[in-house]
DNA sequence: TTGTAAGCGTTATCAC
DNA sequence: GTGATAACGCTTACAA
């Protein structure tokens, strides 16, 4: 066999993938102009046009991404940094980034930091390596500010769901957390409810203070707070000492996510209470199982996927024209869905 | 102020990102020897790599991953593509091959198709362009066969969860679902169970077929078959009908996964009969929901964290020496979780 | 111990 | 309507 001085062969004993050059060479013509067929950025005589798109065909050449975007200085791919995928509030707004990203073009790096600090810059630096074009950062927990700090503002970053202290000039979408925590109360106070007890989240997040805010406004009667960590057991824990500790002071408990409520659930039927019937309870986040449980939760639903969807559109909008995103904030609706875990209270 | 003939300044008035050029002559040095300062790949006199140390430093010098994936051959990103990351089974997959991907030093495009056959061609896609290493593919319907073919055995591509008939060359990581099925026939019928409603998945689903052979062998009793499509309003249905026609024929229903379960489930207390008192009821895939549903759902419990992580570490080991991964297949244990929604018939 | 130059595979600019 | 050539920003022979 004779040597093939343009490294081309037409049948697929190549190794190396085809590459422009090839297309060229075998087409007769030059690379610009396989460039063009393919881009349509300029006009083509039709005839050299089906050629070239005949041995495209033939050789089965896709160009290569990765010099495009070298090239073009952007890759359409962006971040999305969240701490639990498995979480089902970060896995609907995981779909509503997703969503947005495809509409527009980009792919989404799924960034889990496991609240792992290391992880966290890991996946930052990719940022800063331009290998993506943008971050969507929803990290869940109190973040890390000093990280964000050299980043935004340089960087094109959105937040998701969860503001950052300190950051106000940022792009940001959220959950209108103040008015979930008010749709409760009224629920509750409605309901003849005069004594509550609130498990919160931790201290250090914003939408945590803000649902207690709002429900303590709106409730108008005697609240007693618990700081919990919104995992399950930490619901389960804090009712449960209360009740060693003689008794709920209460007739209703609203916990600040649905794992928590679901603790406090179990927590109350275990000291063999009744929900509604001796104590109600209300939840936060509207996960899958709230309305799968028994009873069924009475809770606030987060819209995850319009805050992931939000958050990304609007910092595309920013992204793909090569512009940092200014500070702009997205509060979306919530809504109470009310269940059979509230009921007035036992007189 | 003097033109600065290098288009370098020190301070941030730049927009331009500084490039190892940029570094290169603020140093003093050639761009080769940042590069190794930079890599470690031969050695450099320890008051050069100083000096290019804080030069890189100063400008804020971050290696552009793009350029150099090209030069590479390889961008160190897979993807992933499932149907719905909503979903929490390929929550979980997708937390595990997150976590087999970051410990090798690769990044994950998020795949989502929402069984959309476009934009799974879009994403695949991507396997062409080269701008992912490899993919890991758990589409979770009857997939493409057409597409894959093109594209397994030339490109790196392991299976996730579900076989791909006619595609046995393949590298793939599923659950024991012939086992599952196995060991809910056993439990039903120690349970005194001789009669049951068999809900099935797809036909075209091997995982759905499996579990629904597992169970008929070892249940050796009769079994109803009714075909779903793994969703609860089918699970409702498929019972509330059976229910309408007369009577359920069976003491115990086995759905093949929770969701459909939970339908069942519902359309059984609707028509006033108890579980487990009256039918007993077994689920598929022990979804976060299951053991907080009333009453707790008996289900097998799927490793899909585990299924997600084997296959993308199987993958990687390929991909990371640019070899495409011969057949091969993992099948994982699953175990029988059992609950409060299975009893031993009434008389 | 260091530098020069040739790639990697595109697209943009400029020229014909 | 088409083509040379120079970028994009890096790594790596090959040379000194």
């Amino acid at each position: 066999m004779t040597p093939d001085p343009y490294g081309v062969r037409p049948d697929s004993a190549v190794r190396r993938p085809a590459s422009i050059k090839d297309v060229a060479a075998a087409a007769g013509v030059s690379p610009t102009t396989v460039s063009h067929v393919l881009s349509g950025n300029r006009p083509v005589n039709e005839q050299t046009a089906a050629r070239v798109r005949s041995v495209v065909n033939r050789l089965g050449y896709v160009p290569a991404s990765l010099a495009r975007s070298l090239q073009a200085g952007a890759t359409s791919v962006i971040g999305l940094l969240i701490p639990d995928i498995s979480n089902t509030f970060f896995a609907e707004l995981a779909k509503g980034a997703e969503d947005a990203a495809h509409d527009l073009g980009y792919g989404m790096i799924l960034c889990n930091t496991e609240f792992d600090a290391d992880r966290e810059d890991r996946y930052l630096g990719m940022i800063r390596s331009r290998f993506i074009d943008g971050m969507v950062y929803a990290s869940g927990s109190p973040p890390s500010r000093r990280r964000l700090e050299a980043l935004m503002g340089k960087f094109p970053i959105a937040l998701a769901d969860e503001e950052v202290e300190g950051l106000e000039g940022a792009l940001i979408a959220t959950a209108d957390h103040e008015a979930g925590g008010r749709l409760v109360g009224e629920h509750l106070r409605q309901l003849g409810h005069r004594r509550a007890l609130m498990l919160t989240g931790p201290r250090a997040l914003k939408s945590s203070v803000a649902r207690a805010q709002g429900f303590v406004r709106a409730f108008r009667g005697e609240v007693v707070e618990r700081v919990g960590d919104f995992k399950e057991a930490s619901g389960h824990r804090l009712v449960a000492r209360l009740l060693e500790e003689g008794g709920l002071p209460c007739t209703a408990v609203f916990a600040a996510n649905d794992l928590m409520a679901f603790g406090a659930l179990t927590a109350l039927t275990e000291a063999g209470l009744s929900v509604p019937g001796d104590v109600s309870v209300v939840g936060f986040d509207d996960i899958r199982a709230a309305s799968l449980a028994h009873p069924p939760l009475t809770t606030v639903h987060q819209p995850a996927y319009d805050v992931g969807r939000t958050a990304t559109a609007q910092l595309l909008q920013y992204v793909s024209r090569g512009e940092v995103p200014p500070a702009s904030r997205h509060t979306l609706p919530v809504e109470l869905k009310v269940r059979g875990s509230t009921a007035p209270p036992a007189r």
